[in-house]
DNA sequence: AGTATTTTTCCTGGTT
DNA sequence: GAACCAGGAAAAATAC
């Protein structure tokens, strides 16, 4: 009866993480329970530049920061060189920061460990990326974030030429039902599409418009993070008209299954306008 | 334990 | 007719 439409859901999960490339590395997660973690992202050493910039980004957004907050060039390294940093050097490298990434990343490394053993992090350091708490059950759907290895893809040196004066970490406190809101959580969708192919697609990146391109598919998986297995596109979307008020979006009229990211979402851009 | 936020659920009605 | 969009209303889930 809550079933919309199976069918086309079939169809866009189908096409999304089609039996080609589904499990290639076998059960590296247990299916069991729901992990957080899949083994490269939770050992830091092995992360690559481009993951030790996810999760820069993670712990800014965990903490209300922006990503002006931090030069990013000063952690133009991968997980292994990362994983050598003193906490002298984070303080070099992030000021006023240092201390909470130093933090972060020695939690990481400690819990990566175990990760066999299924330690969860503590929440307040959840800056787990976009899916770790995503597992299907084999043959149900595919997920992404079981790749071991993301593909190859260089930080993107365009121009993180982010550099101001640090905006003092005066503590914004906000809320943070379950670590991840839902526009979080679209909007990580956006930043890894290596790992989620299809799903979301930027309209205008420097503008922050998007459009779903598998809604239902967004919304399962939405429903799996939020464990609830009945959540539609329909019910996301109501969510996400709520944002409009709090102008953390913003309306786009006209084209279907199209928003764009308002003056209160943060994270999403390229570099700091 | 109680309040404030955020999301979920359901619904009516309109649009593409 | 299917799939969306707009919001109101109210309940549920979470955070603090």
């Amino acid at each position: 009866m809550s079933v919309t439409s199976t069918t086309t859901l079939d169809s866009q999960l189908a096409t999304t993480w089609g039996p080609t490339n589904a499990y290639p590395d076998g059960p590296l997660v247990m299916s069991g329970y729901t992990s957080r973690l899949w083994p490269h992202e939770s050992q830091p050493q092995f992360w690559t530049k481009y993951q030790v910039w996810e999760w820069l980004q993670q712990v800014l957004d965990i903490h209300q920061f922006d990503a002006s907050s931090i030069p990013f060039q000063n952690f133009d390294m991968d997980g292994h060189q990362l994983c050598s940093l003193s906490y002298q050097d984070f303080i070099r490298a992030a000021g006023s920061l240092g201390p909470i990434l130093f933090h972060s990343i020695t939690e990481l490394k400690w819990s990566g460990q175990y990760q066999i053993g299924q330690l969860e992090l503590k929440p307040e350091l959840d800056y787990s990326c976009p899916f770790p708490d995503v597992s299907f059950p084999p043959g149900e759907l595919y997920d992404p974030s079981l790749h071991s290895l993301p593909p190859v893809v260089s930080p993107t040196p365009s121009s993180p030429d982010i550099k101001r004066s640090f905006s003092r970490p005066h503590q914004v406190k906000k809320h943070n039902p379950r670590g991840t809101h839902l526009w979080e959580f679209i909007r990580d969708i956006l930043l890894n599409p290596e790992r989620n192919p299809g799903l979301i697609k930027w309209e205008d990146r420097a503008e922050g418009v998007f459009r779903f391109l598998k809604s239902e598919a967004v919304a399962q998986l939405w429903g799996k993070k939020k464990n609830n297995s009945s959540m539609t596109y329909e019910k996301l979307s109501r969510a996400m008209r709520y944002y409009y008020k709090r102008e953390i979006l913003e309306r786009v009229d006209g084209r279907r299954l199209v928003y764009k990211f308002g003056r209160n979402a943060r994270g999403w851009r390229e570099s700091e306008k």
